[in-house]
DNA sequence: CACGCCTCCTGTGCGC
DNA sequence: TGCGCACAGGAGGCGT
């Protein structure tokens, strides 16, 4: 699951967290599904914030947890029919620093005085004795109970997010011509959702270096969409692969300096040589996001 | 509608 | 040592 990770840039280490992106949301929904999958939720805490984007979630008590799919970004775990027949759904998302955790239920008195610090936002008891707990320090996460598939009232996104980009729904033509007719950055439509699922600013960058397309690029023919829509495909599949471990450790090379292994071509390599070309990767931003880039062969 | 800027939140690094 | 500030970003809201 996502977590801290060792950072190294201009010969400072740093830790910071991987935002959780497609292929590291679906490497958490394939950790739940053996943990959930029949499971019964027996009783729901959450944290009342005004800000809280969690709403809905006692309607889960006494639900069934009877699948966990993943929709882009978000976790979609489908509970059992209410009395009256009208399924259920408990959408999950990440946002930045999510992550889940289950142990054995604590006795509920030894709970309250923990949740201040700890950042568990949310706790689902479940009939076997252990507790899934939805961790969240930054809050933009998000966990709602909602009537099953009513994304369109109720979660507007989910409602028009574009394909998987791991399907057959993911089709070159359409992708290309969604680029065709926008005049906004193409790593903007990339972070946008609408014309393809699950990425964010790590494997946009990745995808736009590997399809040699910059970043800010407002005019993308169909060749370069063609390819950019392959390497979104390439980057994602890999990173899948890896079960979404998007950087390996820190490791010292011959006592000196640390780097990173091969995963990552452009995020976070800004001022150290293309992988490519050798040329000094440049940092700007796009879309109010840091973005890494080669000025050489990214034009 | 499309685009793009702003905000939500908090841990962390860094300058002074 | 400690304070204050900048930075990180997915998604939602809102102004143009």
């Amino acid at each position: 699951m996502p977590g801290p990770q060792r950072d190294e840039r201009n010969g400072r280490a740093a830790t910071f967290r991987v935002v959780p992106e497609l292929p590291e949301v679906e490497s958490v929904r394939r950790q739940l599904v053996p943990e959930l999958t029949g499971r019964r939720i027996v009783d729901v805490w959450w944290d009342a914030h005004p800000h809280a984007r969690l709403s809905d979630l006692d309607l889960a008590v006494g639900r069934r947890i009877e699948q966990i799919a993943r929709r882009g970004k978000f976790l979609l775990c489908t509970l059992d029919p209410t009395e009256d027949g009208d399924p259920l759904e408990l959408v999950l998302h990440l946002g930045m620093t999510g992550s889940f955790a289950i142990r054995p239920t604590e006795p509920t008195e030894a709970t309250p005085s923990r949740t201040t610090t700890d950042h568990v936002r949310v706790r689902f008891d479940l009939d076997d004795g252990r507790t899934l707990r939805f961790t969240d320090p930054r809050r933009f996460g998000r966990a709602s109970v909602i009537p099953a598939g009513d994304y369109v009232d109720r979660i507007p996104t989910l409602a028009t997010l574009g394909p998987e980009p791991l399907s057959p729904a993911f089709d070159a033509d359409v992708f290309a011509a969604g680029l065709a007719s926008t005049s906004a950055p193409v790593k903007a439509k990339l972070l946008d959702q609408r014309l393809v699922a699950g990425v964010g600013n790590i494997y946009a960058d990745e995808a736009l270096w590997r399809a040699r397309i910059h970043p800010t690029s407002r005019r993308v023919g169909r060749a370069r969409a063609l390819r950019l829509h392959q390497a979104i495909v390439e980057v994602l599949a890999a990173a899948v692969e890896r079960e979404g471990t998007t950087f390996r450790d820190y490791q010292m090379v011959n006592g000196e300096s640390g780097r990173y292994a091969d995963f990552l071509d452009a995020y976070g390599q800004g001022d150290r040589p293309c992988h490519r070309c050798g040329e000094a990767m440049r940092r700007t931003v796009v879309a109010q996001r840091g973005t890494t880039y080669c000025p050489r062969c990214q034009r």
